[in-house]
DNA sequence: AAGTTTGTTCAGTCTTAACTGAACAAACTG
DNA sequence: CAGTTTGTTCAGTTAAGACTGAACAAACTT
């Protein structure tokens, strides 16, 4: 946080509503609040202070970092020195996001695709369950245009925030 | 329903994969089954057969078909004779659908926008707030496109699937 | 009129998943 | 070694919202 008592008011808000913005896409508005707390800080942020500066419970904080882990959308570093995880933003979050969502649109195209496969030869119904399909088809092709936007945009800076940091080799 | 018991087997299957589909989207999960009926079945569909057919409350039935119409995916229909309401897939649901993403993606950029905005001018985290709007915005961006692309690919057919329905005039 | 069919509403139940506190194991410190 | 710090796990609570049954109003039928 800052000594800017007006920043730390924007800051919060915008917590809050990455907090919002996680929720509506599926994960635990805890994780969206570290997930937004990572975006404004900006640094490794340390495992304890995500708990207290969030008011939530450690085992809140070891869950909802899982699920970001494992979507791969934060890291987790080592501070030499210190005992603590800390963690920040995993290289291209957004990149790893739109593929993420791009996959499980894929996968629901090819689900209604097995349908329409084991559909008898005339089935009338087989037009309509196509239509749904390819609602599918484009809306996957159509994140694969963002993502390669995203890409072409962003020559994410390779330096280091904190040269004490380091990654952490998880498995 | 068919007779052929084998297809009777594929459309259950269809409409539980339209059932979880929608729940990934954030609709109730009885809301995507009517959705994934109203497509396979293809024809107007009575409101009585829908919770018969689902085994599910009435009441059930009227709170997702609420849903599904306030979202323009489905239209109600009345059939003269019958006093029962029958329910069809709006024209073109696949374009509606991908409409209201696009604005709620929007939306969720707008409002980072702001607190960007708000943001005192030197603010470093200025930067990083804006990559995460510039990914909202490119995610805006692609579901324009996806709309498009369904635009262009479905002339839909502007037949009445049955002479006897005619629309109803909510509101 | 009384009775039926229809869809909605509302209060309450049920389900699911988020979240917590406490117990724990591992890695450290003294 | 005993004691501390750290993150995870697990059993249980809480909260949110999906779903139901029953009461209801409106539009019919007889």
């Amino acid at each position: 946080m800052s000594n800017d008592p007006n920043i730390d008011a924007i800051r919060s808000d915008f917590i809050e509503k990455t907090g919002l913005i996680s929720q509506s896409e599926g994960l635990p508005r805890i994780a969206g609040r570290i997930f937004g707390m990572l975006i404004f800080d900006g640094q490794a942020v340390a495992f304890a202070d995500l708990a207290t500066k969030l008011e939530v419970s450690r085992a809140s904080v070891s869950s909802s970092i899982r699920l970001l882990e494992e979507r791969g959308l934060i890291k987790r570093m080592t501070k030499s020195g210190d005992r603590q995880d800390y963690f920040r933003l995993a290289t291209d979050p957004y990149a790893t996001m739109l593929q993420g969502l791009q996959k499980r649109t894929q996968a629901n195209r090819d689900e209604i695709a097995e349908t329409i496969q084991s559909l008898p030869a005339n089935s009338e119904a087989a037009d309509r369950l196509n239509e749904y399909a390819k609602f599918h088809e484009s809306k996957s092709a159509a994140i694969i245009v963002a993502l390669e936007t995203i890409r072409a945009a962003a020559p994410t800076s390779s330096e280091p925030q904190n040269a004490v940091l380091k990654e952490h080799q998880n498995d």
